[in-house]
DNA sequence: CGGCGTCAGTGACGCCCCGTCAGGATTTGA
DNA sequence: TCAAATCCTGACGGGGCGTCACTGACGCCG
């Protein structure tokens, strides 16, 4: 909201911290960023404007545009942040795995988790009917997606699965995830387990019973 | 392209067609969906304006807005007219359809294969990068979704089926089918039956193995 | 026919948002 | 302490949007 606390005199700086020229900018980054999470949950994606955002952060409008080009890349920008911070726990759930059946569950559990948790955050006032874009392939949300296909691939084979297809498989579970979890933040009260349950059960009997390449 | 063709002397109307008013207009709204579909098409959702629209079809820029509010309207109104032409295909494979497998099995491969043919009308050229925005649930669509449902419930009941979460459920199968469908149209040969195979083979697989609410 | 009321088409206009850029303030390194 | 580098600032030109007063064609009725 405001602008960076300004230190009349400099402090001595025996630590090696980044210049304060770095500081500002990390620092300005991470307050646009904050700031359109918000502008976007109050006024969904198509409402907000780029200075509506940088409003919120006390800069000016030309400063916006020293760290993002547009109103999309911001967007993408928060995609990105979410992909990564789901990433750890996605590899968590790789490493504790033992087997596909035991992998898609800690994976599918951690994504609702996670899906219930930044929703609490995220999706704090919407404008009714309004909608997100869909959230496009960014390189962070890409690397997701291909961390998914590698660990199916890894878990498959270590058990001597026979093939499958594994794009269509991935997609497909993914696509589960996504419109599963939708349903499930509609629902009162928030059924992680039920909808892990839900997922997990229709990919795991339908496994077997796919067609063989 | 061009402006309504305009005869100098009205020819006698024996008939009960509606007069030049009403034709003018269907023949407008029409033209412009055409244009909307082409422009979307070459440049993009982000990138079509409506005067882009508009310019397409000869008519002046004000007209736009006696047919669609705006850029969005028209999207929607594609994605209406799509599912307007699906629904009648999905009602036949209702019809067809003995059992559940036999349903899912027809409806998935009727899907692909309408998937298959609109591309090739639709996304004639595209920005690389560029994406479309995602469908929403427009009434059209929104029945189409509801149609699904309906038609699952009534088989799983007809053939006594042990209950289960419908809208999960419904929410998945469609999920499954836009996903696994998009991966399909980027693949050459396009392989509709290979889609349907395996979708198929999931849900169905999959079926016994849910929870039971 | 012919005149008239209605209704859709027209395009210029004002509004708002966007992205840029020259000028100024602050930090950095010497 | 000074000059160079950095980047913040906000005014500005550009462009798309949606509107509205005007116009001409259509349809109705005498």
């Amino acid at each position: 909201m405001s602008n960076i606390a300004y230190f009349p005199a400099m402090p001595p700086r025996e630590d090696n911290r980044p210049g304060k020229r770095e500081r500002t900018k990390t620092a300005n980054r991470q307050a646009i960023l904050d700031a359109a999470r918000q502008v976007f949950g109050e006024l969904g994606y198509d409402g907000a404007t780029v200075r509506d955002i940088i409003r919120l952060t006390g800069l000016a409008s030309g400063t916006f545009y020293n760290y993002y080009k547009s109103k999309e890349e911001v967007f993408d920008a928060l995609a990105d942040d979410g992909a990564r911070r789901f990433r750890p726990l996605l590899r968590v759930e790789f490493e504790k795995a033992t087997d596909f059946a035991s992998f898609l569950r800690g994976a599918m559990r951690a994504y609702f988790d996670f899906l219930a948790a930044e929703h609490e955050t995220w999706r704090v006032t919407r404008p009714a009917g309004e909608t997100h874009p869909q959230v496009r392939a960014t390189p962070e949300v890409t690397a997701v997606f291909g961390e998914v296909r590698e660990a199916f691939e890894r878990v498959l084979e270590r058990e001597h699965a026979p093939p499958v297809d594994l794009d269509y498989l991935t997609a497909a579970c993914i696509a589960v995830a996504r419109e599963v979890g939708d349903k499930m933040l509609e629902r009162r009260p928030m059924d992680t387990q039920g909808a892990t349950a839900f997922a997990v059960g229709l990919i795991l009997g339908g496994l077997p019973a796919l067609p063989r390449p």
